[in-house]
RNA sequence: GCCCAGGUAGCUCAGUUGGUAGAGCAGCGGACUGAAAAUCCGCGUGUCGGUGGUUCAAUUCCGCCCCUGGGCA
């Protein structure tokens, strides 16, 4: 069997990585991350990123290479991906995608519309307007520049209409205008398999709860410490967790009220996780288990 | 054993002067194009402890029983 890549997605605690490694050990592969909070360099507790053991039996990309101060994004994503593959390709390794993020695994296998990238300044100096006019006064100036977009958001969604004023301000054109047009795929032509872990719902809620506080005792709170000083509003400063444990540390909440609160957010992560992959990746390779033998017997590669 | 108070959604409780019930939290469903572990939308899921009785009609009133908490012994 030739292929070229393996997508592996799930909820988070699903045994992603762990069948990740197994597979790349099988077919020789590299892991390549595809899950948006593993890129930060300072959480790799409280995202259970692969550890440094992991890292030295298998090749890894994309892990921990961002700094929590910077902001990731799933544009920068798509292009290190292709670099990942390319790199993966060209030393006949097969790329191993293993993640929980489905808007990444979009841009994988179906691709981003080509929206240039929104300068920061713009994107800024929106945000500044919107804090300034409210979000009421924001969306109506909104709707008579770009009526087609905005008949697509609801205001209540902030971080959709500040996107789609600044992708306005910034190209001059709507983004509904921009998303009619079909990107392409980072793993177009490519011979892949796809793998989608689920675990039934109450055997992950259980290891999620667990798996938090063994979190705790393994430097959890260090890195909640870590990322005090941070911008909130930053992608990493809303890791799973960290809102939680800081609270803790900065004396506003006791430990065990910022662990339950913790568990409770992901568990409502798992949820949003599942509806994206029940509705949007509905064709892929289903397992409940993560036993290899029973996955390597029945899978399908496909082109992309 | 006796006396109080209470048993209503997964939890904490409200309510119905008799017309099969509603809040918060939890939960569930959905949307999703460069912040996506984000952001947003929707949905009460119920033998009203059990069993007899009164009544056109009982979760509501009455009897008995069971359970929980408190008090007296």
């Amino acid at each position: 069997m030739s292929l070229d890549a393996v997508l592996i997605a799930g909820p988070t605690a699903s045994g992603k990585s762990g069948l990740a490694m197994e597979l790349a050990e099988n077919l020789g592969g590299v892991v390549i991350n595809a899950d948006s909070m593993q890129v930060y360099r300072e959480l790799a507790v409280l995202t259970a990123r692969p550890s440094a053991t992991d890292e030295k039996r298998i090749p890894h990309r994309l892990y921990g290479h961002v700094k929590a101060s910077e902001r990731y994004s799933v544009g920068l994503y798509q292009e290190e991906a292709a670099g990942a593959l390319a790199e993966a390709l060209s030393n006949k390794r097969v790329a191993i995608f293993a993640g929980g993020t489905g808007l990444y695994f979009d841009a994988l296998t179906k691709g981003l519309s080509p929206i240039p990238a929104v300068p920061v300044e713009i994107r800024d100096e929106v945000r500044r307007r919107f804090d300034a006019m409210g979000r009421e006064a924001f969306f109506a100036e909104f709707a008579t520049k770009d009526p087609s977009t905005t008949s697509k958001l609801r205001v209540s969604d902030t971080q959709r209409v500040l996107r789609a004023a600044a992708v306005l301000e910034a190209t001059g054109r709507p983004l509904t205008e921009w998303q009619e047009m079909s990107g392409s795929p980072v793993l177009a032509g490519l011979r892949v398999v796809r793998l989608l872990l689920a675990p039934p719902r109450e055997v992950l809620l259980e290891r999620i709860d667990r798996r938090f506080e063994t979190m705790v005792a393994q430097g959890a709170l260090e890195e909640a410490r870590l990322l005090l000083g941070l911008d909130p509003a930053l992608p990493a400063a809303k890791a799973l967790g960290i809102p939680q444990l800081q609270e803790y540390l900065l004396g506003r909440s006791t430990l065990e009220s910022a662990i339950a609160g913790a568990q409770l957010a992901t568990r409502r992560y798992v949820k949003r996780q599942m509806t994206w992959f029940r509705t949007r990746m509905s064709e892929w390779n289903w397992f409940e288990e993560t036993r290899l033998s029973n996955i390597i017997t029945s899978i399908r590669v496909e082109v992309i």
